[in-house]
DNA sequence: CACAAAGTGGGGAAAAGTGGGGAGAATGAG
DNA sequence: CTCATTCTCCCCACTTTTCCCCACTTTGTG
């Protein structure tokens, strides 16, 4: 389980160090990739062992074989160094827009990796607006066909 | 598994550096041959073998005689030299537009080469793409019967 | 306050990628 | 059949990138 918010530097090789609380938690196989809202996520191994089951062959249909594309092509499995920092690579980073700072948070089962600005606008939100989204899920939970 | 992107040279003999990662999963009988949207595909043998399921025969529908006559005869075992590069044919450098740069993308369990303007399609989506077309790809899962 | 753990930054060895020369085989013309 | 040309593939040399290692700073904890 992953908790917590926490801002790091990324330095001029695009390495950046994964918080020691998650590192624990990740074992080797572990996967990076673009994630909706331009933020990049990490995927543990069981995370990303479902996301898995998306594979070309001459049956594969056309939008499934865009995404696959997209997000294999976008994927690097994380090696971490000694100091357990993992490098992004120049297209994750441009994805994500990330120059000198990122923020890692937990988010239960995985792991997302944000610029400065777009954090901002999800940790700004208001206790009303806060409500709201809530409130907003739990109504499409109870009507989930809409 | 085969994950990221990298941008690769052709030099004049049509030669192209594997990535190492790529490369070190590769065993002999890895086969180069078409495929869609105008890219090459690298198969691993054991991909391979899936796609020999496409056979001819008296009963085999027109559309797969058109598939497995494009797709083996197109068909090449990979030779690597001593710099693990492997050798474009002409044909392939054709069908595929790659003159100067290669970009070649792990997709899960194979490995797809692209031109220039190809690829860019493809991997430059924005994150608000990327977004609709994930959602759009569970949406189907969801429902496969549409 | 002191010690340990976590995060940051940079230098250098090793690996990966790039380009070209040349020997030998294959192809084609005279 | 012979010779010339082309093509393939092997080898070597150079450049760029990666990643491993070390040292310092900051943060957290007893």
């Amino acid at each position: 389980m992953f908790l917590g918010t926490y801002r790091h530097s990324v330095d001029a090789k695009g390495r950046v160090a994964i918080p020691a609380r998650f590192r624990e938690q990740l074992p080797s196989g572990t996967v990076i990739s673009k994630g909706a809202e331009g933020c990049l996520q990490v995927y543990p191994p069981q995370e990303w062992a479902q996301e898995q089951g998306l594979r070309l062959g001459s049956t594969t249909p056309a939008e499934e074989r865009r995404l696959a594309r997209m997000m294999f092509g976008a994927a690097r499995e994380c090696e971490f160094d000694a100091q357990g920092r993992i490098v992004l690579s120049a297209d994750q980073r441009q994805y994500a827009a990330i120059t000198a700072v990122a923020w890692i948070v937990g988010v239960n089962n995985l792991i997302e990796i944000w610029n400065d600005e777009g954090w901002r606008r999800i940790g700004e939100a208001t206790p009303e607006e806060y409500t709201r989204i809530q409130d907003q899920v739990a109504e499409r939970r109870r009507a989930p066909r809409t």
